[in-house]
RNA sequence: GGACAGGUGGCUGAGCGGUCAAAAGCAGCAGACUGUAAAUCUGCCGGCCCAUGUGGCCUACGGAGGUUCGAACCCUCCCCUGUCCA
């Protein structure tokens, strides 16, 4: 492969370069020398699991190792306790050793989903960032300008409300800017939210007399809800160790219009292969749920392996398709002998957060009950009667359904 | 250290003595329609209880006290945030 091809490749789905010149001749430099570039993607293990939005930038990594340059996971285990203030409006609470060496441990397994473990260096950045002198925190923090840093619109927007900004909150891209030093990076790879981040650890990289790293940023995913970024705290995200069912079923509520999206962030389709789906769908030779339903194949097959997707596949298809239950319902035996109200039975089930909400949804029409024999075929009965007494003795086993919810009881 | 402004439900934000479980918007949940899609429309959106009603009770407008028949709203102190001055 030429550099113009590499370059090409890797720069594919890019939502900037930092400067795509000096990446070029970064890499023209690696395939004349054979020395591979040290490309580094730096994350914080702030929750345990990650979800579709962190592999975007993680399939870029892995892009770059498959060209055979050098991926480095940075596992920013360290500036996790500091806490970013990228693109939020409020200081974050800080997390304690105990969640941030919790979360990495499970990061990292997820992590290897996508990247290969046995080429990937992994490093911790408290290696460095735990060890620094209070007189060298001060230095580094000689080397960058309070106006330039806040400039940045989380700060100013803040500023502007008269919200507080933290001091440490400052230090958060002065720190990182010590990862890439530290690490030597040829190239760092990010979200576009960490535009500013990454445009201060170049700086602070020539303060620090080495060259300035290219930086390759990716877009940021949207959420299941197509407006705001994927993310935990929103509960429009796909995690990567859910079950490929519960994977499948979200992947399918999303919009025509994200799906697109996701074709081009979360799979390998080319761009022209895109394009010709998308023509099939509006010239009406496809149908746009089947599209979605090859897209969640795609995405599940890459954490459960082609076989789950494929069962994913024909499970979504029996449940909502042919109205059949699915294979592993939730399910709970009850040790129940007397006689209840079924709101309040609904709410002990977890099914709902309160009495109140329970009897709301059941007045609703929210709520369905069904008697479970040897197919499964369920025949649905709507519970709209807030009052009504649930009798164990006459309901040996059922499935309850409560929106979307789904549990099946065993009275024992 | 001083002067000033502000702290209301998941968020934004109205209310500034009773009719306030608190407007409005967003988010969320559910129903209808569908392709478990989107869009749209409808309802709900603190809790407990009775049973179905313009029903009873409890908790809640930063915290603690106070004034009042009655406080998110007035007073005192405290905590928190911001602005200006030093």
């Amino acid at each position: 492969m030429t550099v113009d091809e590499q370059f090409a490749y890797l720069t594919k789905g890019a939502a900037e370069v930092i400067r795509a010149d000096e990446l070029k001749a970064k890499l023209d430099q690696s395939a004349k020398t054979g020395k591979p570039l040290r490309v580094y993607l730096g994350v914080d293990p702030t929750a345990p699991d990650i979800h579709l939005g962190h592999t975007v930038v993680l399939r870029k990594l892995k892009h770059f190792q498959d060209m055979g340059h050098t991926a480095i996971f940075l596992m920013g285990d360290f500036s996790a306790m500091i806490g970013d203030p990228t693109g939020v409006s409020e200081t974050r609470p800080p997390l304690t050793r105990e969640q941030v060496d919790a979360n990495a441990k499970t990061y990292l397994a997820q992590v290897f989903k996508i990247l290969d473990r046995e080429k990937t260096e992994v490093r911790y950045n408290s290696e460095w960032l735990g060890k620094m002198a209070s007189h060298e925190i001060v230095r580094l923090c000689g080397h960058y300008r309070l106006a330039r840093m806040l400039e940045r619109e989380d700060f100013r927007s803040r500023l502007e409300k008269n919200h507080p900004i933290s001091v440490h909150e400052l230090l958060y891209p002065l720190l990182t800017a010590c990862d890439a030093v530290s690490l030597q990076s040829d190239v760092e790879l990010g979200a576009t939210e960490q535009k500013f981040n990454l445009l201060v650890h170049r700086d602070i990289q020539r303060e620090y007399g080495q060259p300035a790293q290219a930086v390759l940023m990716m877009p940021i995913l949207e959420g299941l809800d197509g407006v705001q970024k994927m993310s935990k705290s929103l509960g429009n995200y796909v995690g990567i160790t859910e079950p490929a069912a519960a994977m499948f079923g979200k992947l399918m509520s999303i919009s025509d219009t994200l799906m697109w999206r996701y074709y081009e962030l979360l799979t390998d389709a080319t761009p022209m292969e895109i394009a010709e789906l998308k023509s099939a769908v509006s010239t009406g030779t496809a149908h746009p749920m089947n599209i979605k339903k090859s897209l969640a194949r795609r995405i599940v097959a890459d954490f459960h392996g082609g076989e789950a997707s494929a069962q994913a596949l024909a499970d979504f298809e029996a449940q909502f398709q042919e109205g059949l239950l699915p294979e592993d319902i939730p399910s709970r035996d009850l040790a129940l002998r007397e006689p209840g109200k079924l709101f309040r039975l609904l709410t002990g089930l977890g099914l709902f957060g309160s009495n109140a909400e329970a009897q709301r949804k059941i007045k609703e029409g929210a709520v369905y009950m069904a008697e479970l024999d040897s197919s499964n075929q369920p025949c649905w009965r709507r519970m709209a009667d807030p009052t009504w007494i649930f009798d164990p003795a006459a309901h040996r086993q059922v499935v309850f359904r409560a929106g979307k919810r789904l549990l099946k009881i065993t009275i024992v």
